[in-house]
DNA sequence: CCTTTTTCAGAATGATTATTCTGAAATATA
DNA sequence: TATATTTCAGAATAATCATTCTGAAAAAGG
């Protein structure tokens, strides 16, 4: 009973974490996430009850819903090179999508943090990167695309850091090319090691 | 004539480099610049204009001292795949040198200034990157280290976002081991190219 | 030593920060 | 409709920010 907030919890999170993840943790203020959230303060602050909260519900929200999206397929039993080679072809496009000059979140904050106060979240998404492509890579092993002689755990770490690379051209906007080159590139590199 | 400054300007824009490269641009006050270099006020403001003009000035110091240090050999007429690959080797170990958890300063700020307000000295950087490397792929091709059939411009913006995926990692203090695989899968790639 | 110039330490300033408070508005229930 | 509850808009608060100011300290030149 009583008078209804303006704004979901859920439509808020969305918000708030597209402005995080365009500006920041640092240059985000309270201010600007209630003008452009629409959300009233009193809302934010019972809804979550710091900007410290909220950014952490943002990781989250932002962990379970789009690097779900984009490497969730990579953990799967079917994952297999052909996965790798799919997740390589999207982001070589994101120079010229919505997400240029934006980027990834959990990257951005693996930066922005470094080493002090940094999240949680921020190991653990290096830990998800690469084990989804170790998955996809030990699948396309058994799948005999790949030789069983190749050390996937080192392929795979290396496939985290080419993925990070691109995260870091597509959030400053760099040369929609290269971000396309970068990529092709990933993706020529595994086919030369198929079967 | 008159009392002398208690720190030349060199030692505190080296000083102030190392904090910003550490903390970052927004989340460095003028308070702890002061506090961290030992300067005085009126030296930090005399010197440099403002914390904007420090931070100039530390990019452009960044990029004639470390970048020209790294890279600098890279663009050299003599600079061939070896060059590359000592480059990938230097990096491979730095996830237990003295900037783990600090990164490349212009990295950190491609990330943190995104899209917005972004300096110069960003894109720059980029081009920078992918140009020292494309030289050295062409000087490899000429050596006949390489094949002339292959495309060095998607290569060396490869080895650019690549490099960026190791300075992200080791601003994020990244398991070493995964830093060190991340690199010695470059050189595998690099060394499978070879004639 | 005295004067002039320069720099120092730290206080002052005014803007911005995150968060809390306040009285009015909205709405559910009785 | 009347009352109780919840939320709203925006003011208030206290901290921190970048920058400027101030009077004393230092040092160079005469």
């Amino acid at each position: 009973m009583g008078r209804r907030k303006n704004l979901s919890e859920d439509e808020l999170l969305d918000r708030a974490l597209h402005v995080f993840r365009r500006d920041g943790f640092a240059r985000t203020s309270a201010d600007v996430l209630v003008r452009e959230t629409g959300a009233s303060r009193y809302n934010l602050y019972s809804s979550y009850a710091s900007k410290d909260g909220l950014f952490a519900a943002a990781l989250d929200r932002y962990n379970n819903e789009i690097i779900e999206a984009r490497f969730g397929p990579l953990e799967q039993p079917d994952a297999d090179i052909e996965t790798v080679l799919a997740l390589f072809d999207f982001y070589g496009a994101a120079g010229s999508g919505a997400v240029a000059g934006i980027g990834c979140l959990l990257c951005n904050s693996a930066v922005e943090f470094g080493a002090q106060n940094q999240p949680d979240a921020v190991q653990q998404y290096f830990d998800r990167l690469s084990g989804a492509f170790r998955n996809a890579l030990e699948n396309a092993q058994a799948k005999s695309q790949l030789s069983k002689d190749l050390d996937v755990g080192v392929l795979s770490d290396s496939l985290c850091a080419n993925v990070l690379g691109l995260f870091v051209l597509i959030r400053a906007k760099a040369d929609p090319e290269r971000i396309q080159n970068a990529a092709t590139q990933a993706r020529n590199h595994l086919n030369s090691l198929r079967h």
